[in-house]
RNA sequence: GGAGACUUGUCCGAGUGGUUGAAGGAGCACGCCUGGAAAGUGUGUAUACGGGAAACUGUAUCAAGGGUUCGAAUCCCUUAGUCUCCGCCA
């Protein structure tokens, strides 16, 4: 979330960056600000009659050692006087943290002065573009026909164990998941990131930290009887490892690296868009995540994009880059770049990547902070992914056929054990 | 799932109602000592939110939340976690 600090200092500034953002409810800065000042008045209160109550308390612990119990007593009855006056002070001072706290969380993230302005997908701007289309064979069909003629996906088995959105794997299909998982993952180590296995359940308090809670929760499924949530990224248990941590200015960046599956329950979704691998509810994604020094962070965005493009270079895959306008970038993020691959049988462009800076949004949430000389500050959280399997797939496989077979990039070859489907 | 023990600062660890934000030790930082280092020695060493130009100072925090009390790390309740034994089990 946002600092109250910020919204004080730079206050119409805020106000013209969540415009950036469409925001709708812009007079909950001022809202905001003028509840604060309320909660500062009360909390200055609330310290003081704490502070006489304390005062005495300590006094009358003094006078007992001494034996003047009448004292005693009659400072008893002061404190009491105070108690009386503290009472409503401390119930209006609950209300107003709480309320903060509350519409605080309401605000999005600032965009950072490079978001584009706009409100849709078509506003988002072409950084750049790479590789290039394929021209493909006469009777070249979608990724569905794919799976179902080299049998490596089952759609209709996974709607009979599950339900739609969670697709079947098989034989040379589930192998390539398997070689992508583990080339991905051997690419971002090889970058410098650490490798973890969290679980793919988190607790509320982590769901909040990355900003699921309170807003998105039903693009999550909930384990109810246990109060847990399915991962919908490895971003959630992989940026909480550091909640509350405070991390030496040296240990920066910490440079994260997961394969976890993902959970969505994508309520609304439907038609083409939900076609074969376009959009499931169980998906694999490789994740990285970086925690950085505030100086760096752009740095560190420019370095992941880099990062990951050269990845989808390797699969030899056409992609375009697009820097996210301020409608159609997360709640959370100051800036996104998506990584978009040409799905050559459909004719579309399919989102394979997205790679944000959100600042110091996330980490004020789960206090991630360094010591700098002395002085602690939040740290800068990022994240991408690197790569999301589904669509990779799906381009891979309709991208790459031909007449004889499906050919793989020579980077996957090793990881696969052959160089055809 | 049942029974019991436990959860204190960066770490170890003392502390069962009254100047305890918390003894003692370790670690770390800086200084002294040394030709240099070790050893020794001195000082310092949590976080958040307030007040103050600053020095400094108030409040809160001893797993989390609530309660009792003039006063709680210390007593009571709830929740979470750790350990031991039993049960179950990949």
């Amino acid at each position: 979330m946002l600092q109250l600090a910020t919204l004080r200092n730079d206050t119409e500034a805020v106000k013209e960056r969540l415009g950036v953002k469409n925001f709708k409810e812009i007079e909950l800065v001022d809202e905001i600000i003028a509840l604060d000042d309320n909660r500062k008045a009360l909390n200055f209160q609330y310290d003081e009659t704490k502070a006489k109550i304390n005062a005495a308390s300590k006094e009358i612990g003094q006078l007992m050692a001494k034996g003047q119990k009448e004292e005693a007593a009659a400072r008893k009855n002061e404190v009491e006087g105070f108690k009386q006056t503290l009472a409503p002070i401390e119930e209006g001072l609950a209300v107003a943290e709480k309320r903060v706290a509350e519409l605080l969380v309401r605000l999005p993230n600032l965009p950072s002065p490079l978001v584009p302005r706009g409100k849709t997908p078509e506003d988002n701007e072409e950084v750049r573009t790479g590789g290039s289309k394929p021209q493909l064979h006469a009777g070249a069909v979608p990724h569905w026909d794919l799976a179902k003629k080299y049998d490596l996906i089952d759609f209709e088995l996974g709607n009979k164990i599950t339900g739609s959105g969670f697709p079947v794997y098989k034989g040379k299909g589930a192998k390539l998941q398997r070689a992508l998982i583990q080339y991905f993952l051997d690419y971002n180590t090889a970058a410098g990131y650490t490798e973890y296995m969290p679980p793919h359940m988190v607790n509320e308090a982590s769901a909040y930290g990355t900003g699921q809670l309170p807003d998105k929760e039903g693009q999550m499924y909930h384990v109810t009887e246990d109060n847990l949530y399915l991962i919908p990224t490895a971003e959630v248990p992989v940026t909480n490892i550091y909640r509350d941590v405070i991390l030496k200015e040296a240990e920066l960046p910490v440079k994260m690296t997961a394969y976890t599956p993902c959970f969505r329950r994508e309520a609304g979704s439907y038609g083409k868009d939900v076609r074969g691998l376009n959009r499931l509810h169980q998906f694999d994604k490789v994740e990285i995540v970086q925690l950085v020094h505030p100086d760096k962070s752009y740095e560190a965005l420019e370095d992941m994009v880099a990062h990951v493009e050269k990845l989808i270079q390797s699969l030899e895959l056409p992609y375009r880059v697009l820097r996210l306008c301020g409608g159609d970038m997360s709640f959370t993020s100051a800036l996104t770049y998506d990584f978009e691959v040409w799905s050559a049988a459909q004719e579309r462009w399919l989102e394979v990547s997205s790679v944000s800076n959100f600042e110091a949004y996330q980490t004020h949430r789960m206090k991630i902070r360094f010591k700098d000389e002395g002085k602690t500050q939040l740290v800068h959280s990022l994240n991408g992914s690197s790569l999301a399997l589904p669509r990779i797939l799906a381009c891979l496989l309709e991208n790459h056929q031909t007449e004889n077979g499906i050919v793989l990039p020579k980077s996957l070859q090793g990881y696969f054990g052959s160089e055809m489907i």
